[in-house]
RNA sequence: CGCGGAAUGGAGCAGUCCGGUAGCUCGUUGGGCUCAUAACCCAAAGGUCGUAGGUUCAAAUCCUACUUCCGCAACCA
């Protein structure tokens, strides 16, 4: 039986449309979802929108909508781009879902029937006009941040969890497993922060709005939206307070929680806390990603420097977006994103090392051999050198996965590629074409050429799948699996390639500003 | 003294745990090649590894202080 992989982003805030940023986390959580895919795994991998709470009920009213059909909207938006960014997942989750509704209700009172959670009075600071709490933190000169009136302290009832209960539990369940909030960094912010100083009960419900799941036995009551979004992972997958589905005992619990790094508060303490009392074991690993920064400002709608993944789309192709999110944002600190990074990584990458390799190599075959594919005789050292950097970028690619680093990982899968111009450039093939008597020199080369394109592209396909595509359709081949890697022979002896075309066209830098300049109408 | 992280050639990063000639990708300059998308290959220039001390035969790496930047600081997603 294959062996199972859960992986899930976290579901986004239908507040409204998700940024590159967003947009990052999707494709990331892809990448990895199409590798273990490749590699074996039956892979589950969810996705989805949160789209309950006040601020939604808020956007909404000020756009003069009803909260489903906003969130029916926006929803679709999100949808929408996490399929122009071509990203595979397995179920899109909404948690308006009322299947997912009566499961939140359920859990919601089961765990006040067990006294996890119990009514108490919620005390803070409360500016009337917004009818919300704020904490000191949040307070701009002491005023509302959102209207900068003065706020009250007011009293409110509600319920809240009891994390105090489990506060030395979670420490020493973090503390057990080294591995399960990475990266390290994070985990010693939420460690020193949070869990050692003590948790405080969290209040889990609210009474001053009402889009959200009712509390059932004590109506005005709206579950907190975290518990409500948090509940995603487990009851889109059939778990129920009465009973678990056989998909849920297959896939629970998740492998990996791909969470951006400002979430990870409610993903390393809420979450863990939840499952326990639930009676649920924990996740395997939390992975709170980097952020990306467009120069270097964070991204944020009232800096008027969001970018929408697209509209990048648009601009540079599918895979060139999901190239440089891939390549460019390093493991544990915030990328940079800008326009020229971009176009310069598209063309020195893209289309120089990948693109006219693939170029340069079909357009030999098609030259010397009609685009025929004719078996290699014998390999010697230089060959084997190319051979030996495809076999190592496969073990590479794996344990970077493996270890959550993307970025290494797809610079593995370029190895091969780079390894290849230089290989052509040591071999000559021209010159071998050139002499009747070194012909069987020249097919093994343009053969050595072909299928360390082919297996590169079979590692490919977990971060570019489009490019991949047309790469094997150049090659005329289907021989994509992981175990074709296991030999150096994938490609049928005699087959015809397809005509070579470019994979990607080289970016006029000056142009190409221009052109986005005329997109945005600046 | 709230907690944590970072500072490495023009850019983006690795190396720091387990001290031992400073590495990668790009950019720049020079050369080569001509199969290819002004591409590809080779070579060179460019860093006293934030500052100041300390430990050591030896420090980017360990210790101390300082400077600057960033994240977190609890019910906002």
């Amino acid at each position: 039986m294959k062996k199972k992989f859960y992986i899930s982003t976290a579901i986004a805030y239908t507040s409204g449309k998700p940024h590159i940023g967003n947009t990052y986390e999707i494709v990331l959580a892809d990448a990895i979802a199409r590798y273990k895919r490749l590699a074996g795994f039956d892979v589950y991998f969810q996705t989805g929108t949160d789209e309950h709470g006040q601020k939604i009920e808020q956007y909404a009213l000020l756009e003069g909508k009803d909260p489903q059909a906003f969130v029916d909207e926006v929803s679709l938006e999100v949808r929408r781009i996490w399929d122009v960014m071509n990203t595979s997942y397995d179920k899109f989750v909404r948690t308006t879902n009322p299947s997912h509704v009566e499961k939140v209700t359920r859990i919601f009172k089961k765990l006040y029937e067990q006294g996890d959670i119990y009514k108490g009075n919620y005390e803070g600071l409360y500016c009337i006009p917004c009818e919300s709490f704020y904490t000191d933190g949040q307070l701009i000169d002491g005023k509302c941040p959102d209207c900068g009136r003065d706020v009250v302290v007011t009293k409110e009832e509600a319920y809240f969890l009891k994390l105090s209960k489990y506060s030395k539990w979670l420490e020493e369940y973090i503390d057990g497993h080294p591995d399960f909030i990475s990266p390290v960094a994070r985990k010693n912010e939420i460690m020193n922060n949070f869990i050692k100083p003590g948790l405080h009960d969290l209040c889990v419900s609210r009474t001053s709005f009402k889009w959200g799941v009712p509390v059932d036995f004590d109506s005005g009551h709206i579950v907190y939206v975290w518990l409500d979004a948090l509940s995603n992972y487990i009851t889109f997958i059939g778990y129920d307070v009465d009973g678990v589905t056989d998909e849920f005992s297959n896939y629970w619990p998740a492998d990996v929680h791909l969470i951006g790094k400002d979430i990870l508060r409610f993903h390393t303490i809420y979450w863990p806390i939840i499952l326990h009392a639930l009676g649920l074991e924990q996740p395997k690993k939390i992975f709170g990603h980097p952020w990306i920064l467009f120069g270097d400002d964070k991204m944020s709608k009232s800096k008027g420097n969001i970018i929408y993944a697209d509209d990048l789309v648009n601009l540079f192709g599918v895979d060139a977006v999901r190239y440089y999110v891939l390549h460019e944002i390093p493991y544990s600190s915030d990328g940079i994103i800008t326009y020229d990074l971009l176009i310069e990584r598209f063309n020195a990458d893209l289309a120089n090392t990948l693109g006219n390799l693939v170029n340069r190599t079909i357009s030999m075959v098609n030259k010397y051999f009609s685009l025929e594919v004719i078996a290699p005789t014998v390999f010697n050292d230089i060959d084997f050198e190319v051979i030996a950097v495809v076999k190592e970028a496969r073990i590479k690619v794996a344990s970077k996965i493996d270890d959550l680093k993307i970025a290494d990982a797809i610079d593995d899968v370029f190895n091969i590629f780079r390894r290849c111009n230089k290989y052509i450039d040591e071999t000559t093939p021209w010159i071998l074409a050139a002499d009747e008597n070194k012909k069987d020199r020249l097919v093994t080369v343009m053969y050595t050429l072909l299928e360390a394109i082919r297996q590169g592209a079979v590692l490919l396909q977990a971060f570019l799948p489009a490019t991949a595509d047309e790469i094997f359709h150049q090659l005329n081949t289907e021989n994509r699996f992981m175990d074709s890697l296991d030999d150096f022979n994938g490609l049928d002896i005699g087959i015809k390639l397809n005509a070579p075309a470019p994979l990607f066209e080289r970016i006029k830098k000056d142009e190409k500003l221009t052109e986005i300049k005329n997109y945005y109408n600046l």
